[in-house]
This record gives C-alpha cells, structure tokens and sequence, in this order.
DNA sequence: GCCTACGAGCTCTACATGTC
DNA sequence: GACATGTAGAGCTCGTAGGC
C-alpha cells in the first residue's frame, strides 16, 4: 500500500494491479471526506481498508475489493452524515433497518438526492439567479457529479426548477428504479458487517452486531435474483464470426497497406480506394480512405489495423476457444504453439478455476488471429522488452505503447451486423465477451447434441460439471436448439423432396413414402403445397432429425420409440438418453443405426459408411486382433456392407 | 447458500486529430 | 488558429459467473 496522501490511496496488488481510492468525494455537508470535519470517517474507512487486507480479519489482496470496501463504507458515511449521524456508535438497528432498506433501491432514493437537489436549487436561486448551473446545484447537494447517471429523478426536478420548458425532453429519463441484485446488497453490506466485527481496531465503531442472522440472509431478503449472459441470435452471432474471420484473413494485407499509405501520404487515397475495391466482400461493407468522410463504415487504414483489427483478433480468440475476457486480455505473444497435423494450443492463464497458465487447443485460425497480433504489436514489444499480446503503439507525444482498445459492439457496427427485434424494436445486439464463451457451448451442444457435456466442462475449465450443464439447460439456449432442429428437419425434408439427395435406410424409406404421398396428392408443379405439406409434416409429427457423422436419428423421446430404437436396447452398454430424452447418438454406432427404425441417411453420409466398413474389413484381418474380437467386426462389417448395397447401390 | 472477483455501462476529463 | 469531433482512460454503481 502507498504512503497516504492527502485526497487518496493507490492500493496495489499483484501482476500490477492497483486500484485509486479517493477521499476527496463531497459529503451530504457540502465538505469533502478529506476535511478535518469528516476526520473521523476518513480514519475509520482507512482503518477499514487495512483491516480487510492484513490481521485477523484480513480476507482479500485484490486492490479493486478494497476499494469497494471504502466505497460501500463512504457511502455509509454519507448517509449518516446526511441523517446527522456523527459517529457509527451513534448508529442504532433501526438506522441500519433504513439504510437496508433503501440501499436496496438504489443510489437515489438512499441519497435523497431529488430533496436535495431541490433545495440546493431554491438555496441558490437568489445568488445565482435561474438557471442554477447544474455543476453547482450537485456541488451544493453534496452529489458527485459524476453520478449524474443514476439520478434521473433528481435531474428531472432539477430541470423542472430550472427549465420548465425542457421537461418534456428529460421526463424520458426517469424510470422506476428496480431493486438491486442480491450479490449487488451482499457488497454494500458486508463492510457494515466489519465496522463491529473490527471494532477494537477502528477509530469509529457499530456499538451492536448489525446482521444476527447474517449478512446475506438481508441481501437475499431485499434483492432481486440475478440475471444472466445473453445468448446470441444465431443470425448475430454468425455474421460478426464471419466478418472477424475475414478480417483477419485479410489482416496482413490491411497491415501492408496502412504502411504504405504512412510512407507515401501522396497515394494513399488512391491505394484505400483501390484496396477497397478489391476486397470489398473481405471487408463485410466498410471502405478504407484517409479522409473523414462523415460515413460510420469509412475508416482511416491505421484505425482499422491497431482498433478494428485487434478487435476481430479478440472475437476469433474468444468464440473458437471459449476462453473469459481477462484470459484473452492476458495472453502473450507466442501463446499459441503445436502444429497442423498435431493440433494448435492457445497457452493462456485460466482465471477463476485453476488460476494458472494452461493450454487449449484450438482450430487454425486461432492461430492465425494470435500470428496477426503478435506484427501488429511486434516493434512495441521489443521496445519496451513486454510479452503482453493486445498493445499497439501509443500516442506520439504521450504513451509510447497502450493496451488495445477492445470494442465488440463498435466493430458489430462497423460490419453492419444485423438488427434484433427486441420488445418491438429493431435495435443493435448489444454483445460482451462473456457472449463468445456462452456461444461455444451453443454451438459445442449444437453441433454434438449434447454429446460429452464433460469435453465441453473441460473445454470451460469448469471444476464442477454442474456449472457447465447450467449452460445446456438454459431454456433459451434449449429453445434455440430447438429452432435449429427444426430448421435442420426442414431443409432435410425440403431436400428429399426435390433433389437431388433420397432418403435411406429404414426410417429413410418411411419419408421417402410419405413425400410420394404428397407429391400424389397435389399438383406436380404446386411447389408451395408440397412446402405447406412438408411443414404440417414436421410440425405434426414432432419430427426432428439429429445428425450423427453417418447420417440422422429421428427418434423422439416417446416411450414407444425408445423402446423401439436400436440403440435402447439393454444389450447396449453405452445406450442414453440425452437432456431432452431423446436416445442420444453418442451411443450408437453405424451398426446399430444400420438396422434402426428410427436412422435416415443420404449420400452426402455414403463416403463415411464406405469408409468405416473399409476400416472394420482391415481391422478383423489384423494378425493382432483377437478371434472374439475378430468375429465381432466381421459380423459388424457384414452388416454394414449390406446396408451399403442396399441403400447406396454398391457392390 | 454464501461469497469472491470480476465485467457492463455510464459519465467526465484530457488530449489528439480533423475541418474550416 | 479556432472550433468541432473523436477517443482513451479513469471513477462510479450495479450486474454476473462461478467456487466451495
């Protein structure tokens, strides 16, 4: 911790870490914390300070928690104050029943700030005139100006005061403020807790225990539940991949051209122009020019190559390896290692769990996105001997490097990614980091339904599986998969009915027979009455296809179909059942679905069936392999070659 | 259930950059 | 050179993920 100074402390940890606490905040008095007047505050919350980090009660080092802890206990302090409570031994339980309870709504209603604010506007109006200034009304209020955000109350009765003409364009501000979340209390209170858990070694004290029945039992009881990480709209999610994707494919070329056009100002206009159109689809809509142009997807070629790039860099990171903001924002030049036929590895520090350095592997253009960051930040990096991965050179006259400006939504912008309708409004998707890695496990679940939930709690790094199944039990993301299904089911059934891919296999020949119905019973060239039959079909029937690697199960959770389904069978050792009860396909092979009622395949699975019959062939011929063993594969290959000649016509 | 350690979103300030 | 605009980085309150 460093020396005390007059109006703050800079607390530090570890890897660098320090946070700012300040005591010059004005008090409810309209003096600031650090005026004698409030000595005995500034002490008790310094003293605080030290205690929650060295002693007896000691319980965190993280600089950012300490200063919470100031700035739940200030904000004690400045309630008493306004209550004209000079000490906490003068606090009795029904001020802490009251502050509890308004603390629980927010920032405004436990400050009083509309009652304040309109007396510093009366209390002024014969000094100053109307309008008050608002900087001034705060002052005189004691509110921090920079909390104008969470006052729109006590902005609206300022303005009423001061501007009874404008109240029609602030009145939007207001807003029922909701009651806060029960981790939100929990922070506020817990240092309440510590002003009589740490009496002996504070100036000012609570004289009784404020919370008997403990801390958080108070938080739950006045709190809402928390929320949770948005899932992203399929149609969002994959648009912002594909534009970052293309980004950094065309990253080294975008980083070519941002030196070119430095070294020769006269021919950079003409160079953006011409590299614009040349990769006009690369760049998902946005044009490169070194004039301000007054267009939201014009960018100057330095802006795209130390902000947009470096941003694309972060989505690819964060969607294909599912690692957490801080992770990423941690990693190091060189982090990715391994090879193409061995695999990649991204080295990055795991937070939360293991709190270590450890390794994940991940496709290609993981790779390729740390490769591209490592040039962009390459001369800054030796310079100034750093391993840090996300720094770009800084300012000319200022900074020398700086971190990377990592800004999701500006570059969601940017590459125009598509409108949500939310609550009737078409609006932008508002994205966080925390959406990338909630992405990976929809598309881990999607793609392998459910398939080794344990592979993806590795993938997460998630100690306990629990958490990970809180993913894949959401019923948004069921609902998504759901829709995906569906979709899936569709375009499957829209396929078989016109081409150029026939259903096989036993389930196979079911559609197929039905889709001849229907084409029997409408008009051959009525293609919007075979859509509509197709559609009731699947929507009747609660048809929905999961694909396997050699084709697709259409088996639904009913009790007659499980019983029926190859793969329930009790001498299958491996059978289950997914979340959503269905058979799950993890268990089956292509000897079981060869003889299924409930398997679909096509041709587009023909080469995989082949393939497998092939290798099952070679296998029961290994000199190695056992006669039990032998036997078994050739009996499977037996049946599946017949399933090939059978379906796909081959011999 | 309880708790920690972060992040999101907002505002303000200082400073850089662009435009006329 | 004056003014407008853009942007990084700070602090704040409130929200969230996830360990045990």
């Amino acid at each position: 911790m460093s020396e005390a100074l007059d109006d703050q402390w800079v607390v530090r940890g570890d890897h660098d870490e320090y946070a700012t606490i300040l005591f010059n905040e004005v008090m409810p008095d309209g003096y600031a914390l650090n005026h004698p007047r409030h000595t005995l505050l500034l002490k008790t919350t310094q003293s605080l300070i030290v205690a929650s980090r060295e002693g007896p009660f000691a319980f965190t080092q993280s600089p950012k928690v300490l200063a919470r802890v100031a700035r739940s206990i200030i904000g004690f302090g400045a309630w008493c104050n306004m209550e004209n409570i000079e000490r906490f031994e003068n606090v009795t339980p029904d001020d802490i029943a009251r502050f509890v309870s308004l603390a629980a709504t927010g920032y405004e209603r436990t400050m009083q700030t509309v009652r304040r604010i309109q007396d510093a506007t009366d209390a002024l109006r014969s000094a100053v005139g109307v309008p008050v200034p608002l900087a001034l009304a705060l002052q005189h209020a004691g509110i921090p100006s920079n909390l104008r955000s969470k006052i729109p109350r006590a902005l609206e009765a300022y303005y009423h005061m001061n501007y009874p003409l404008a109240l029609e364009t602030v009145s939007a501000r207001t807003e029922t403020k909701q009651t806060l979340t029960k981790g939100t209390l929990y922070q506020k209170f817990f240092p309440l807790d510590m002003l009589w858990q740490c009496r002996k070694s504070i100036s000012s004290a609570l004289v009784f225990e404020p919370f008997p029945a403990g801390v958080w039992s108070v938080a739950e009881s006045l709190g809402k539940d928390n929320g949770h990480t948005k899932t992203m709209p399929v149609n969002v999610c994959f648009h912002i991949l594909a534009a970052a994707v293309n980004w950094v494919t065309l990253g080294n070329a975008l980083l070519r051209l941002m030196h070119e056009t430095s070294r020769d100002p006269s021919k950079a206009e003409e160079a953006c122009l011409q590299f614009s159109k040349r990769h006009a689809n690369e760049l998902c809509g946005v044009s490169l020019s070194t004039r301000k142009l007054g267009s939201p997807y014009i960018v100057h070629p330095k802006t795209a190559c130390i902000t947009y790039l470096p941003t694309a860099v972060y989505i690819i990171i964060a969607a294909f390896t599912a690692r957490r903001d801080i992770e990423i924002s941690k990693l190091s030049a060189g982090s990715v290692t391994g090879n193409s036929e061995s695999g990649w590895w991204l080295k990055s520090y795991i937070a939360k769990t293991l709190r270590r350095d450890d390794f994940t592997p991940c496709p290609e253009i993981v790779k390729a996105a740390v490769c591209l960051m490592e040039k962009i930040g390459r001369e800054v990096r030796q310079e100034h001997a750093i391993s840090l991965l996300f720094v770009v050179p800084g300012d000319a006259n200022n900074c020398s490097y700086r971190r990377c400006a990592i800004d999701i939504n500006l570059f969601a912008r940017l590459v125009q990614t598509p409108k949500v309708m939310i609550e009737e409004i078409l609006t932008d998707w508002k994205f966080s980091p925390h959406q990338f890695r909630r992405a990976f496990a929809v598309l881990f679940v999607w793609r392998f339904e459910y398939a080794n939930i344990g592979a993806l709690s590795y993938q997460l790094r998630h100690f306990n599986i629990d958490m990970t199944l809180n993913y894949v039990r959401d019923a948004e993301l069921s609902s998504l998969i759901g829709e995906e299904y569906h979709k899936l089911t569709l375009e499957k059934m829209r396929s078989y009915a016109n081409g150029p891919e026939k259903p096989c296999g036993i389930f196979g020949n079911v559609l197929k027979k039905f889709i001849q119905r229907f084409r029997n019973t409408i008009s051959m060239t009525d293609e919007a009455g075979l859509e509509r039959k197709l559609v009731e079909f699947v929507e009747q029937r609660k048809l929905r296809l999961r694909a396997t690697p050699w084709g697709y199960c259409g088996a639904s959770g009913t009790p007659s179909n499980l019983r029926r389904a190859a793969c329930q069978s009790v001498i299958n050792p491996s059978r289950g059942i997914t979340l959503d009860g269905v058979p799950d396909s993890t268990g089956s092979d292509e000897y079981l679905c060869a003889r299924c009622h409930f398997h679909v395949t096509d041709s587009t699975r023909e080469d995989h069936w082949v393939a497998k019959q092939k290798s099952m062939e070679q296998a029961a011929r290994n000199a190695y392999t056992s006669e039990l063993l032998r036997r078994a594969q050739m009996e499977r290959s037996r049946v599946i070659r017949i399933f090939i000649q059978k379906n796909f016509n081959k011999e």
